[in-house]
RNA sequence: GGGCGGUUAGCUCAGCUGGUAGAGCAUCGGUUUUACACGCCGGUGGCCAGAGGUUCAAGUCCUCUACCGCCCA
C-alpha cells in the first residue's frame, strides 16, 4: 500500500470502473424489495454548486446502503432543459460568438443551435456530477425534452384540457421585459425598493384651480389612467364622487369613482386607476366597467394613444420626462421617499410589468385537493415534518397556474388554430384539417410550456408511465425525493398534484428536505457576493470523500449548513487516518486470515472491539433508518478514530502474532469499511480491494447489521475498566512531568479481588500503553516507596518519586484533588438527601447517583490517607 | 400583518423520546515511539440568549421577552 494517502490518486478511476461493471444498473425483474429515487435534474446550463453536492450526496448515501442491503434499487439521473435560463444563456452565447440575435436565425435554426450547445453543456455537468461518485443508473438517463418525455407532456396537457382543467384566458399576468415572457406568480420575487411617492394634481373639469391630488409610485402609468378612485367613506371626497377630471398631458376626461378597496391612509386617499398596468386597478376597473388604456408594451416601452414624444421611451426614462413636464405645469405637489415591495423576475431580477394578455392556465383547485389529502394521510411524508405546514399553507391558498411562456426553447403547446374560422384544437397529433370548417390552414400555438410543467411529471414520465413500462411497474411510486426547501412549491407540490392525478398514486413516499449551504459566516452563497465555494475546488484540494463526509456529518435534516474550510480539513485528516490505520492492518496480515473468526479463541480485547462494533452497527442502522445521517456519520467517525485506532490497534500490537487477533483486525476493518462506504465510497473501495475475499466490489457486500454472536458484555466492561486505569495512569504521568520516554515501575491497588484478577490478566496491554517496566497489583500500598498518586474508580495508582521535591509537589496537588472531590460530594449529597428525588426518581437513577457518591467518598478517603502518608 | 427557524466552548456547529454538556478547527503543555506530525499523550475553555413555569430532575417540555435569519401576504 502507498505510504501516504492521496485522494487524487484514489478517486481517479473507481467511478469509471463501477459504471463499467454495471454496479448501479437496476434490474426491474429482480425479486427483492424495490427502492427507487429520481435525481432532481440539474439545469443543462448549470455547473455543479454546493447545493447540488449536498442534495446529491445525501440520497447517494441512502442509496448505497440500500444497495448493500440487497434492495432492488434504482436511482435515475436526468437533466432539465430549463427553458428561460437556457434560452437566455444561449442567446448571449450566440450574440458573442456570431453577433446574431435569435430572430436572425429563426425559430427552427435557433432551437437546433440550442440542441448543439446542450450536448456540450450536458457533458460538462455530468462530468462534474461524476466527481461526487453518485450511484446513478446512467443507462436510464433522461432529458426533459427527450421524445418520450415530450409524448408524456403532450398526453398530459391534452387530457387536462379535455377535463376542463387547462384553459386559455385573458388576464393580468406578470411579464418580464428582459426575458420577454410572462411568468407565474411563483417566479416573481417581491423585494423592498426605496423609491419615491409622487403627488400629482389632477384638475377638476371646468375648474382650473381646483385639483384632486393623487399619490403614485409609477407616474409614467398616468398616461393610461381611466379614473381616480376614493373610498366611499372618505369625508374629504364624498361630495366630488362622480365629477370629472382632466388627465394632465393628455386631453382625456376621467371620472372620480368610489370603491371601498381604496385605502384612505395611502397618500391623499385618492388613487389613480390604471387598469392596463396594475392588478388592483384591473380588478376595480372590471367592477366599474372602466375602459383600459394600454400605454406600456411587452418590452416595457411606452406605447398607445399618447403624445409622440413619449412613444418608444423606456418606462423609467418616461417617468423622468413625465415628472419634468408636470413640474413645468405646476402639477407636482410634492415627492416623498417611499419604501415599497415590487415584483422582480426570479431569473433575471428585472422589475416585472403587470400586463393583460391571453395565456394558458392550469386550474389547480381540483387537483390540489387529492394532493393535500395524501400528505394529510401520511402517504407522502415530509422530513422534517415541519415542511408539511409550509406545503399545506401554499396548497390551501393555491392560485391557477399560468403555464404558457413566450419562449422558443421548451415543450411546444399542443394547441392548434384554424386560420380560417379561429377554431381551437388541442390534440396529441397535429390535426390535418379544421374540425369545424375543414380548412387545412392550421397553425400551432407559438408558446411553450413553463419548464416546471414537465418537471411536475418527472417521477412518472422518466419511469415510462406513458407506455406502462416494466420500470414504471416496479419502481413507481418512488421511495424518496431529496430536494431543497426552496422548490417545495415550484416542484414538490406540483409533482404530488400531477402524480396523484395521473397515476392514482403518490410520486414518492417521502420527501427529504435539506437546508441551504451558507458560507462560514452564515451568509447565503451567491455569485454576486463572491462567497460561493466551488465543490470542484474543494474536491481537488481535499477529495470527494472528505467533501461528502463533511456534508453528511453536518446535514441535520432541514437545517442550513455553514460551510467551513477548517471543518473539511478535519475530515480530510479523517480520511488520512483511515488510510494509515488500514495500512497498518494490511502490513501485518500474513495472508492466512479469513473472516471466519473463532469467537472461542479470541482475546478479551478482540471481544471488546467486536462487542463495541456490534453496538455501533446497530446504532448506525437505526439512525440511518430515521434519516439521521449526520448522527450516523458522527458515530462512525468517533468509533473508527477514538476506539478502533486509539485503543484497539494499540491493544492488538501485543497480540499481532496471534492468527485469531489478526483475523479480528481484518474483520473489523472490513466491517468499518462497509459502514463507511456509503459516506466515503472511494477510499473504502480502494482499501477493500486489498483485503477482499469474495465480492469484487465493496458495494456488493452485505451491509452489516446487529449480530448476536458478537455479544461480549463482560469482556467489554473489563476492557473499559482497563482503559480508565490506563488513562488515569497517563494523566498522573504527564501531570507530574515524568519524562514520557522513561520506562518506570508502576503499582496499582484495588481492594476488589475480582478486579485485581481481571487487570492482572490484561497487564501486557497496561504495560505497553503506560510505558511501565513492571507493574505490581496490590491490595495495600504500605511498605512501598512513596510516589505520585492517581485515583480512578476504586483503583489507586502509584508512581514512585525520583526525588524529594516530587513529594512536595505531590502534596500540593493532592490537596487540590481533595477540594475537588469535596465539592462533587456536596453536590451529590444534596441531591440524595432530597426526599422527593429519592422517592420519585426511577430506582436505577437513584442507585447510579448513590454509586457515584460512594466512589467519590472512597476517592476522598484514599487521597486523604495518601496525604497523611506523605506528610 | 401571518408563519417558521436560530441563539450551546474563541470560531463553525451536534446534542433522539427530560437523568451530572459533545465534535471539528483554534488554543496551551508534552512528544518525531517503525500505521499516521493530515499524528500521539495530556490540559484549558460553557450559570446551553434572558425571565418565568411544569418536574424529584430542564440545553431538552410550556409561556413570555430580546436579538439574528427565512418564508408567505
Amino acid at each position: 500500500m502507498e505510504k501516504s494517502y492521496s485522494h487524487k490518486e484514489i478517486e481517479k478511476n473507481w467511478y469509471k470502473i463501477w459504471v463499467e461493471n454495471d454496479l448501479f444498473k437496476a434490474d426491474n425483474k429482480s425479486k427483492t424489495t424495490p427502492f427507487s429515487m429520481v435525481l432532481p435534474p440539474p439545469n443543462i446550463t448549470g455547473s455543479l454548486h454546493m447545493g447540488h453536492a449536498l442534495t446529491f450526496t445525501i440520497p447517494d448515501i441512502i442509496n448505497r446502503r440500500k444497495m448493500m442491503q440487497d434492495f432492488n434499487t434504482l436511482w435515475l439521473p436526468g437533466v432539465d432543459h430549463a427553458g428561460i435560463a437556457t434560452q437566455m444563456v444561449v442567446e448571449k452565447h450566440l450574440k458573442k460568438e456570431k453577433g446574431l440575435a435569435k430572430e436572425d436565425l429563426g425559430r427552427e435554426k435557433f432551437i437546433q443551435f440550442v440542441w448543439d450547445w446542450k450536448k456540450k453543456s450536458e457533458k460538462q455537468i455530468i462530468k462534474q456530477i461524476d466527481k461526487l461518485g453518485l450511484s446513478l443508473d446512467w443507462t436510464r438517463m433522461k432529458f426533459t425534452l427527450d421524445d418520450d418525455m415530450k409524448k408524456t407532456v403532450i398526453r398530459v396537457f391534452v387530457q387536462l384540457y379535455k377535463e376542463g382543467k387547462i384553459y386559455q384566458g385573458t388576464y393580468m399576468v406578470n411579464r418580464c421585459p428582459s426575458c420577454k415572457t410572462v411568468l407565474s406568480d411563483l417566479e416573481v420575487d417581491h423585494r423592498e425598493i426605496h423609491g419615491k411617492l409622487t403627488y400629482i394634481k389632477y384638475p377638476l373639469k371646468g375648474k382650473k384651480d381646483d385639483f384632486v391630488v393623487v399619490a403614485t409610485t409609477r407616474p409614467e402609468t398616468m398616461l393610461g389612467d381611466t379614473a381616480v378612485a376614493v373610498n366611499p367613506e372618505d369625508e374629504r371626497y364624498k361630495n366630488i364622487i362622480g365629477q370629472e377630471l382632466i388627465l394632465p398631458l393628455t386631453n382625456r376626461v376621467i371620472k372620480i369613482i368610489a370603491d371601498k378597496r381604496v385605502d384612505k391612509e395611502f397618500g391623499t386617499g385618492a388613487v389613480k386607476i390604471t387598469p392596463a398596468h396594475d392588478p388592483n386597478d384591473y380588478d376595480i376597473a372590471l367592477k366599474h366597467n372602466l375602459k383600459s388604456v394600454r400605454v406600456i408594451d411587452h418590452n416595457a416601452r411606452m406605447t398607445g394613444p399618447i403624445k409622440k414624444k413619449f412613444i418608444g421611451l423606456d418606462r423609467f426614462e418616461c417617468r423622468e420626462k413625465i415628472i419634468n413636464d408636470l413640474k413645468k405645469l405646476g402639477l407636482i405637489e410634492k415627492e416623498e421617499d417611499y419604501v415599497h415591495n415590487v415584483g422582480h423576475c426570479h431569473r433575471c431580477e428585472t422589475m416585472v410589468e403587470p400586463d393583460i394578455s391571453k395565456q394558458w392556465f392550469l386550474k389547480t383547485s381540483e387537483i390540489a385537493k387529492p394532493a393535500i389529502e395524501v400528505v394529510e394521510k401520511n402517504n407522502v411524508v415530509f422530513i422534517p415534518n415541519k415542511w408539511e405546514k409550509v406545503f399545506f399553507n401554499w396548497m390551501y391558498n393555491i392560485k391557477d397556474w399560468c403555464i404558457s411562456r413566450q419562449l422558443w426553447w421548451g415543450h411546444r403547446i399542443p394547441a392548434y388554430y384554424c386560420l380560417e374560422c379561429g377554431q381551437i384544437m388541442v390534440e396529441e397529433e397535429r390535426p390535418p384539417k379544421c374540425s369545424n370548417c375543414n380548412s387545412t390552414e392550421i397553425s400551432q400555438d407559438v408558446d411553450v410550456l413553463d419548464t416546471w410543467f414537465s418537471s411536475a411529471l418527472w417521477p412518472f414520465s422518466t419511469l415510462g408511465w406513458n407506455v406502462n413500462s416494466g420500470d414504471f411497474k416496479t419502481y413507481y411510486p418512488t421511495s424518496i425525493m431529496a430536494t431543497g426547501f426552496d422548490i417545495i412549491f415550484f416542484w414538490v407540490a406540483r409533482m404530488i398534484m400531477m402524480g396523484v392525478h395521473f397515476t392514482g398514486e403518490v410520486p414518492f413516499r417521502e420527501v427529504l428536505i435539506n437546508g441551504l449551504i451558507r458560507d462560514e459566516k452564515g451568509q447565503k452563497m451567491s455569485k454576486t457576493k463572491n462567497n460561493a465555494v466551488d465543490p470542484l475546488d474543494v474536491i481537488d484540494k481535499f477529495g470527494s470523500d472528505a467533501l461528502r463526509f463533511t456534508l453528511a456529518i453536518q446535514a441535520v435534516p432541514g437545517m442550513d449548513i455553514s460551510f467551513s474550510m477548517n471543518r473539511i480539513k478535519g475530515y480530510k485528516a479523517f480520511a488520512n487516518k483511515i488510510w494509515n490505520a488500514s495500512r497498518y492492518v494490511i502490513m501485518n496480515l500474513k495472508g492466512d486470515e479469513n473472516f471466519n473468526v473463532d469467537f472461542k479463541k479470541i482475546s478479551d480485547t478482540d471481544k471488546w472491539i467486536l462487542n463495541f462494533l456490534n453496538n455501533i452497527t446497530e446504532k448506525v442502522n437505526d439512525l440511518m433508518d430515521n434519516y439521521r445521517i449526520n448522527e450516523a456519520a458522527d458515530q462512525i467517525y468517533h468509533f473508527f478514530w477514538h476506539e478502533y485506532c486509539d485503543w484497539y490497534l494499540e491493544f492488538a500490537k501485543n497480540d499481532i502474532d496471534n492468527i485469531d487477533t489478526r483475523k479480528v483486525l481484518k474483520f473489523t476493518l472490513f466491517r468499518l469499511l462497509q459502514l463507511l462506504h456509503p459516506f466515503m465510497p472511494f477510499i473504502t473501495e480502494e482499501i477493500y480491494q486489498k483485503i477482499k475475499i469474495n465480492e469484487d466490489f465493496l458495494i456488493q457486500t452485505k451491509f452489516p447489521s446487529f449480530n448476536s454472536e458478537m455479544f461480549f458484555i463482560d469482556e467489554y466492561k473489563d476492557i473499559e475498566l482497563l482503559k480508565k486505569i490506563i488513562m488515569e495512569t497517563r494523566k498522573t504521568r504527564t501531570e507530574n512531568r515524568i519524562d514520557p520516554n522513561k520506562k518506570i515501575d508502576i503499582y496499582l491497588k484495588s481492594e476488589s479481588e475480582k478486579e485485581r484478577e481481571i487487570v492482572s490478566n490484561l497487564l501486557r496491554y497496561f504495560n505497553f500503553l503506560t510505558k511501565s517496566i513492571s507493574t505490581e497489583i496490590k491490595n495495600d500500598f504500605s511498605n512501598l516507596p512513596k510516589g505520585f498518586r492517581g485515583v480512578c474508580l476504586n483503583w489507586e495508582i502509584l508512581l514512585p518519586f525520583s526525588n524529594n521535591s516530587d513529594r512536595v509537589k505531590e502534596l500540593k496537588r493532592l490537596k487540590k484533588e481533595v477540594d475537588k472531590a469535596e465539592n462533587q460530594i456536596k453536590k451529590l449529597g444534596e441531591k440524595l438527601s432530597n426526599k422527593e428525588f429519592v422517592t420519585k426518581a426511577p430506582e436505577l437513577i437513584v442507585i447510579d447517583f448513590k454509586k457515584n457518591l460512594q466512589v467519590l467518598i472512597d476517592k476522598r478517603e484514599k487521597i486523604q490517607k495518601t496525604i497523611s502518608d506523605l506528610s
